[in-house]
DNA sequence: GATGAATGAGCTTTCATTCAT
DNA sequence: GATGAATGAAAGCTCATTCAT
C-alpha cells in the first residue's frame, strides 16, 4: 500500500519535472505558466502545488535534474579513459551529443540558467558550467602533472573550452541546419592542441 | 520648426531608448515594467507609446543600439592595428574594457539576447555575437592568407575566441571579485597561440 | 464491540473539535485551513469530513461546546451564592478568571462570533452572551423582587454588565500586559453599585 | 485641467472608499473580494489598485475614515454642552443616532475592528474605540474635579460605558427590531448616576 | 472508518496597452 | 505630441472538498 502510494506519489513528482523541463525547455520559464505546464502534465494546476513549493521551486528542481544526472553523468562516463586531453575531448563530445539528443539541456544551460542571476548568488555551487569548468580544470592539472601538456593556465584553457561549448550549443540553437557541431568540436581540438601559430 | 520638431522627436525617443537600455539592464527585460522606464524618463508611460509600439518593439531597438554603435564601434576601433592576431587580441581586450566599463552591454549580450527567440528566428543577422564571430573568421582568414598563423578551421576559432570571450563575461557578471578577466585575456592569447602541447 | 466503536467514534469526534477550538482560536476561523487542524489533530484532512459536513459546521460545533459548557459553567458555579448582586459580581468575576486562564474563549466570544452573522441569524439562541444576557435580567429581576436593588431597567443594566465584561476581554486580548482586569471589575462593581453621583 | 483631473481622482478614490464600506459592511472584509467592490463602483478590478496598495490597505484606509471623521465628530460635536455628565450621555446618544444611520459604523466598530489584530497591534491607536475611552475618562476626571460626580476609577466607568455601547450596537445588528436602543440608554444613564443600591 | 492525493473554482495582484483630454 | 487614469486579461497560488484505495 505505501510503496504504492510513494511510488505514485514519486511518479507523479517525476511526471510534472519531465513535463516542466519540457515546457520551460520549449517556452522559458517566464513565458511558461503553471497552466501550461499542468496541461502537458494531463493534471489540475493545483495538483502542481501538491509537489512543489513555487513555479520558482519547480524551476529549481528542473534544473538540478538537468545539472546534476545529465552533466554528472558525461563527467563520469569519460571518467576512465587513461589519456587525459583525449577525456577531454571525449567530454566536449559527449556533451555535444547530449545535446544533440536533449535540445531543452541547452535551453537549460545557456538560456535559464542565465536568468536567475538570483539563483546563482545564493547558490553559485549549482551553476551548471561552474562543474564543468571545475573538471576541466582538474583534468588539465593532472595533463599538466602528467607532462602530457606544457604549464598553461589551466582556468583560462577552461574558459576556453567550456565558452567554445557553451557558444557552440546556443549557435546550434538557433541555427540547427547550419552547424556541423561534430565537425567544428575536432577543428577546435585542433587549435587547442598546437594552437595557431605556425 | 519642422527641423526642430524633428529634432525634439529624435531627442526623445533617444532619451527613452537611453533610459530604457539602463533599465533593461539592470533589472531584466521580464522585470521591467513600462512604467519602470517612463519613470526613468520622467515621461508618461503613455508617451513610450508615442515612440514605440510595444514593449518588445522598445526591447528590439535597444539591442540595435548596442549591437551597432557599440560593438562596431570595438571592431571599427581596431581597424588599424595591422598585425592581425595582434588586432584580434585588441579586439578582445577592448570588449572587455568596454563591458567592464558599461556592465549593461553584458547584460543584453548574454542574457537578454539569449531570451528572445522570436527575435533571433526573425532577425539572425541581429545576434549580437555573430557579428563578432563573422570579425574573426574575417581576420583569420587574412591572417591565414597573410601566412601569420598556420591554416586552421578559422570559424571553430571564431568560436573559441567569442565563445570564451562571452563566458568569461558571464561569469563575470555573476562573481564580479573574483574573477580577473584581464590576466584571463593574456593567458587565452598564450593558449590559442601555441596551443596546449609541448 | 459497539460500544468500543462508538466510543472511538465520540474520542476522535470530540479530539477533532478540541484541536480545532485551539486552532480557530489561535489563528481564527478564517485564517485556519482544515489542513492545520488535520495536522493538529494528527489526523487526515479527509477523516475531518467524516465527523463534520463542512469547515462551517466544524466551527459551528466549536462555539457551542464553547457556549455549552463553559459559560454554563460559571452560570452553575455561582448558583448557591445567596445574595443576588453577590452572585452577579461572582459571576463576573469567574467569567473573567476564566477567560485569563482559556484565552481562547474571549476569541470566541469577542471575535468570532460577531463573524458568523448568518450563524447567528439563523440560530440566535446561540449567541453566546445572549445566555448571560438572561443570566444577569434574570437575577436583576429576582434582586428587585427581593427589595436588595432598587427598580431599575434590568435589560439595560444586563447590557452594561456584559458588555462592560465583553469590551473589558477585547481590550485585555489586544493589550494583556497593561490591563489589570480584576481591578476593572472591582471598580466597576463599586460604580454599578453606588452610581457615581455624590 | 490640473485641478479637474486632480477632483477626478480624489473622487474616484472617494468613489471606491465609499464602495468598500458599504461592501465590507455587508460582507465582511473577509468575504469581500476586489471584485465585488470594483463591481459596486462600476469600475475596473485594476482600478482599486490605482488608488490603494492592496485590499488590505484598502480596508485600512476605510477604517480611518470610519475611525476620524465619523467618530471624532461625535466627540466634537457635544464639545459645547457645558454639563460634563450631560455631555457624555450626548456622547452616548449621538453615537447611537449614527449607528442607527449608518449601521455600515458598527460593522465595522465591533467585527472588522476586532479581527485585525495585527492591524491594532502595529497601530494601537487606531483602535477605535480606545478614542472613545480616552474622551469618556478624560470628561470624566473633569467631572470629578469640577465636583460633579463622586470619585470613581474613571477607566472602568469608560469600560462600562463605551463597552455597553459597543455591546448595544452589537445587539442591534443582530435583532434590530426587538432593541429599543433610545430607551436602553436612558435608563444605562440613570443605573450609571444613581447605581443600582435604594 | 481513515486516508491524503487530487481537484478546480476563486482569490489577489500585475502591467502592457488604450484613449479621452 | 503628451498625459496618466483606466482597463481587463492573465498570472501564481490557496484550500475546502471529494473519492479511490
Amino acid at each position: 500500500m505505501n510503496t504504492k502510494r510513494s511510488a505514485n506519489r514519486r511518479n507523479k513528482k517525476e511526471l510534472i519535472l519531465e513535463k516542466a523541463i519540457e515546457v520551460f525547455a520549449r517556452k522559458g520559464s517566464q513565458q511558461t505558466t503553471i497552466a501550461d505546464i499542468a496541461h502537458a502534465a494531463k493534471i489540475a494546476q493545483g495538483t502542481v502545488y501538491v509537489y512543489f513549493d513555487s513555479k520558482e521551486a519547480l524551476l529549481n528542481e528542473c534544473m538540478q535534474v538537468i545539472i546534476g544526472p545529465e552533466l554528472q553523468g558525461i563527467i563520469d562516463s569519460t571518467k576512465d579513459i587513461p589519456d587525459t586531453m583525449e577525456r577531454l575531448y571525449e567530454f566536449f563530445v559527449k556533451h555535444i551529443t547530449l545535446v544533440k539528443e536533449k535540445p531543452y539541456i541547452a535551453r537549460f544551460l545557456t538560456m535559464e540558467a542565465r536568468q536567475n542571476e538570483d539563483f546563482y548568488s545564493q547558490y553559485p555551487d549549482y551553476n551548471p558550467l561552474k562543474r564543468y569548468i571545475d573538471h576541466v580544470v582538474l583534468n588539465a592539472d593532472i595533463a599538466i602533472a602528467e607532462k602530457r601538456i606544457r604549464s598553461i593556465d589551466t582556468h583560462a584553457f577552461a574558459i576556453l573550452l567550456v565558452g567554445a561549448m557553451d557558444f557552440a550549443m546556443s549557435m546550434w540553437l538557433i541555427q540547427k541546419d547550419n552547424l556541423d557541431i561534430v565537425a567544428i568540436a575536432a577543428n577546435i581540438r585542433d587549435i587547442l592542441k598546437y594552437g595557431i601559430n605556425d
